[in-house]
DNA sequence: ACCTGAACACCGTTCAAGT
DNA sequence: ACCTGAACACCGTTCAAGT
């Protein structure tokens, strides 16, 4: 309760979670500095003590962004591959877990692959975060590949089941592609059944 | 010459122009209506004559920008069906077109498939735009599976296709993927070998 | 019908000043 | 070191007024 310095002692925390807040309520474009500051007491400018610009502020909501993805997509694999006995990694399990934070998280998923947080070169630990999240499914892949003694390049395995995982995901969200055009139950069965349609993903059961 | 009324006589016209123009300059973001207007030699509340608001605008541009994915896609599955004398209709054609289109036209891409354009109901000029690009598309795989006596989902095997494709698109505009990391000499090969990895697709070969 | 200019409620960011 | 308040250069949009 301890009240340290001016205000609650940690404004950088605080306004990161106001701005996760925000973000999530109204939006990306409903995202401003501004409504950060008030939302967490504080002057407009208050903000600029703890981060360059808006853009840095953007690139921490992200990289968060990514940590929760990545973990969601290694507890969805570790879930599937448990019940089903799997000896390699669960490429269904990640996708899923991709797809479900997607859809959970639309207005974070939009920032994260967005261009408002600005060229993620600048800012190392959104790099990292990214890329992490990335080895994840790029290990499934390879190890998939390996163990059906397939003459596929991994790079490209990888970069192809990513695309599709991507794609519809954001198609989902744009309200683009649903499982009731296809005459699906879920979006999870369509993308349980569209990872199927890769050559090197062994058959993926329906949840249950 | 004849400059009719209080201008060019056309001015919807000209602010769309323009519009396209500062698009491609200086991105979405850039993109303002004030801007526009300035361009356009007019007042900045001028336009408000022509469109109901800026998202109207921006569906016009989106709607203009699929007519030319379906016309670049639709020529380059030509090409390449005359070429290799291809039966059936050129899923690998249309993959380059959409991809070649994405990575050409990035801002516009972006506006297209972003969230700054408002909602597609509202202007069934850009839905039915982006209706006859996925039906291009859904056509071409529907007939592969029919050809290869798949008992795939037509439905479901369109929508793979189209998120594989897309997410190569929106990942290699963002930097996340390229060519070079797989170690391929272009974007092209990339597309084309990702597409070989859908078990629906036939063999594609380089272009060349 | 088409366009202008002033005005309003917002933005991100800077800068000098306070504690 | 951390925060404030005024200020600047932008936004989209409205509204009364002009032609």
């Amino acid at each position: 309760m301890a009240k340290k310095q001016y205000h609650h002692g940690n404004l950088r925390d605080s306004l990161v979670a106001s701005a996760h807040g925000i973000l999530a309520a109204e939006g990306v474009p409903g995202l401003s500095l501004r409504k950060v500051a008030a939302h967490a007491g504080v002057s407009a400018t208050a903000l600029y003590s703890h981060f360059k610009d808006k853009r840095e502020l953007l690139a921490v909501l992200a990289a968060q962004g990514f940590e929760q993805l990545t973990g969601l997509m290694a507890s969805e694999a570790g879930k599937r591959a448990i019940r089903d006995g799997a000896a390699a990694p669960d490429l269904a399990g990640l996708a899923l877990g991709y797809v479900r934070f997607a859809t959970g998280n639309k207005a974070l998923f939009q920032l994260m692959f967005g261009r408002e947080t600005g060229n993620p070169k600048d800012y190392p630990y959104l790099q990292e975060a990214s890329a992490r999240c990335y080895g994840l499914m790029a290990d499934a892949v390879a190890a998939r590949l390996e163990q059906s003694g397939s003459a596929d390049s991994p790079a490209v395995a990888a970069t192809a089941a990513w695309s599709l995982v991507h794609g519809l995901s954001t198609l989902i969200n744009d309200g683009r592609i649903s499982a009731g055009t296809c005459e699906l139950a879920s979006n999870e069965a369509l993308v349980l059944q569209a990872c199927r349609m890769l050559t090197f993903a062994e058959a993926a059961q329906e949840p249950g």
